[in-house]
DNA sequence: TTGCTACTTAAAGTCGACTTGAGGTCAAGG
DNA sequence: CCTTGACCTCAAGTCGACTTTAAGTAGCAA
């Protein structure tokens, strides 16, 4: 496959495939000419990085954890931990949701005057739901 | 309430606090010679906006839904739409938890080959691809 | 062979959310 | 009176994840 079926075949733009390569995330087969030269399974891999991403890791968390020929690379503890690290964060983002549609739900004037958002905001405040890097949910 | 306290009692370094300000997302009632001075609500405030963040608004978002008085108008439609986006999120970072204790679990030379792995991939790559969602992993 | 066009590179730019740095002001304590 | 230090402003820097740009090259049709 060249560059331009990949991008076909994933959705992604070129420039994001070279750039995910100069990370290591991913590698191509060779050159025909100056032109990459991918294999098949490099879409699998990207399906892989997509899936990290979406869980919240960075590229270089996502490299640290699988070689460029996408393949586990770290000890199982680590993993675990991991693991252990998503259970965490699942526990607090589901709080997050339930605290949201009951502010949605709730008949309360004001979601300042609902005792149950003003758990939230506390949770929120003390930190506990977690530092974010990034940002910009890409709505708007 | 001086900066200071501000910062003692929020947790957030000053620099973070003239940055909101400027931001419009907080406001100082005044100045006592040089200095900012705080009305105690602006502690609130920034719960509110801890807690924006955390459910993934971006800081201009946040500004949209309060206005600088910091006087909270939050639409229920978004905050359900938030809602629904977050379960998006758990669902990524429970499919990113099942795979890496699956990884950690399974010894097959290729993960790509278990069936198991495939399936979890399918999830990232069904329409989630190319949407970065934070998933608040924290961690670094 | 010519020439189009898709590809290549390295470097710089963008965006959000802050942080850091340089240089300035002022009330209070020694 | 002078120094200290907490605060101030404004500009620039940082970080992650890309995108854009400028300039060059090569595979393929005519």
């Amino acid at each position: 496959m060249d560059i331009s079926e990949v991008v076909r075949r994933s959705g992604l733009p070129a420039s994001t495939l070279r750039f995910y390569e100069q990370k290591g995330l991913i590698a191509s087969v060779g050159r025909r000419g100056l032109h990459r030269v991918f294999a098949a399974g490099v879409l699998e891999q990207l399906s892989l990085i997509a899936l990290g991403r979406a869980a919240g890791f960075s590229l270089n968390e996502i490299a640290a954890m699988f070689g460029a020929d996408g393949r586990p690379r770290i000890e199982r503890q680590q993993l675990l931990e991991k693991a252990d690290e998503l259970d965490q964060s699942i526990k607090q983002l589901t709080a997050m949701r339930d605290g949201l549609r009951h502010a949605a739900a709730c008949s309360a004037p004001s979601h300042l005057e609902c005792p149950k958002f003003r758990r939230l905001m506390g949770l929120a405040g003390a930190g506990v739901i977690g530092e974010r890097r990034n940002g910009a949910s890409g709505k708007k």
